[in-house]
DNA sequence: ATCTTACCATACCGATCGGTATGACACGAG
DNA sequence: CTCGTGTCATACCGATCGGTATGGTAAGAT
């Protein structure tokens, strides 16, 4: 349902026409296109994020896609090289975009240690509600064997810095003393995420239910075993 | 590699001839076919397994299955009704199966409750080991949404049982006290796993590594702290 | 006024898909 | 010997796939 790639949308004054400026060369030397043509392209990566998600690389059909978009085949293929290159670039978009989007809101700091993990975990929680990020997770790992490059992507840019992240606030605690901080984060963090693929992705929600609170607790609990 | 349903195979006296039996209605009601049949019949199934797993279910294709089985495409619709019953099938098989070779081990009730939970615990590594297993729970997870049913098939089968498995193990023992026992479970068992998911399926080892070694042995840290 | 650009519609390409039809052959049961 | 059965080989079906070709249109740039 969200845009992903409307980011730049008023660079130049008002849109006035179709294409005032149509081409040029900008200073990082990448090619300008046209008003008109970017919205076009945003069109084409919205309908392609939302086709690929629901049907996985091989059962969505560019045809699908172009149709989505309000486009025709041939527009994909003037801004995309081939199927392939489209969906790395939308999942690449997508991957980069949810790790802006969350590693924002954690700047407390000062707030006590286990408030502030037990927002991270809520945090982890809130997303998986979402049903697109749900299909996310499940392309990403569907598609592991068939785009490497992307799994490593999303482990770069989402799981090493949440981890990083988690190591830095349980250290920095001068009142708390974990052995091995490393080891105590992938704990935390991979039963929070185990517990969202469990629930929602595995659809262990309907037959095997759990609440999250409960799993919450208890880690808030084990990190509080660490006060000296 | 395993082979998925040979289980009766000596039901009447040594396999004599090819047809010794041809038709006849078990006690069951089931239709028993000759020996040469369920023969072809496990030939496609392995050949269908290797084949899903490795391009997943739109990825695959039937006359790609056949060629692996070395079958013509017609006998795999004499057994199988269509693409989904095949794929159906297959899995259900290897999922049933896996839980039974795995819950087999670990009898050893009386040990102390850090060895047994160790055990457990690397039971599960070793099994990331296998490529095989690695790509099941991928196709498991990639399929989730076409294929719900066996995602709680798999939930029924394998989480379940060894999740109960842990928390008889951490209430058995009287001198270990947790809170809640569920929930520390899923902490041990989701940690783990997550742990499998991040470092084979999505190539976190070549990015991330980290040794097995150091999340169990904080595993059994945590475990010790709860000794009263 | 002309040229360029991005898009449109439509139609097409060869390949492959899931699934079926036909007809032959091997073989065990009666 | 004859008949039923399971598999064989081959060919076919309509549909769809990823991707391309052709030719036209609207509009800004020159």
């Amino acid at each position: 349902m969200k845009k992903s790639s409307q980011s730049k949308s008023n660079l130049t004054n008002p849109p006035k026409s179709r294409r005032e400026i149509k081409k040029f060369w900008t200073e990082s030397g990448e090619l300008d296109l046209s008003e008109a043509s970017k919205k076009k392209r945003s069109q084409i990566i919205e309908a392609a994020l939302d086709t690929f998600l629901e049907l996985g690389y091989e059962g969505a059909s560019m045809n699908l896609v172009a149709e989505r978009a309000g486009v025709i085949k041939q527009t994909i293929y003037s801004h995309f090289q081939d199927k392939q290159s489209l969906f790395r670039e939308v999942i690449k978009t997508l991957t980069v975009d949810y790790v802006q989007n969350a590693l924002k809101k954690p700047k407390m700091i000062g707030q006590p240690l286990p408030a502030v993990l037990r927002e991270i975990a809520e945090t982890i929680l809130r997303r998986h509600q979402d049903p697109q990020h749900i299909r996310f997770v499940r392309t990403m790992i569907g598609e592991a064997e068939r785009f490497p490059e992307l799994a490593k992507l999303f482990t770069d840019t989402t799981v090493k810095p949440v981890l990083e992240l988690v190591v830095t606030l349980i250290t920095s605690q001068s009142d708390y003393k974990f052995t091995d901080p490393d080891s105590f984060a992938r704990v935390f963090i991979g039963t929070i995420v185990n517990h969202c693929l469990q629930q929602h992705i595995l659809h262990g929600r309907e037959l095997l239910p759990f609440d999250s609170k409960r799993l919450v607790n208890e880690l808030v609990l084990l990190v509080d075993m660490h006060r000296k």
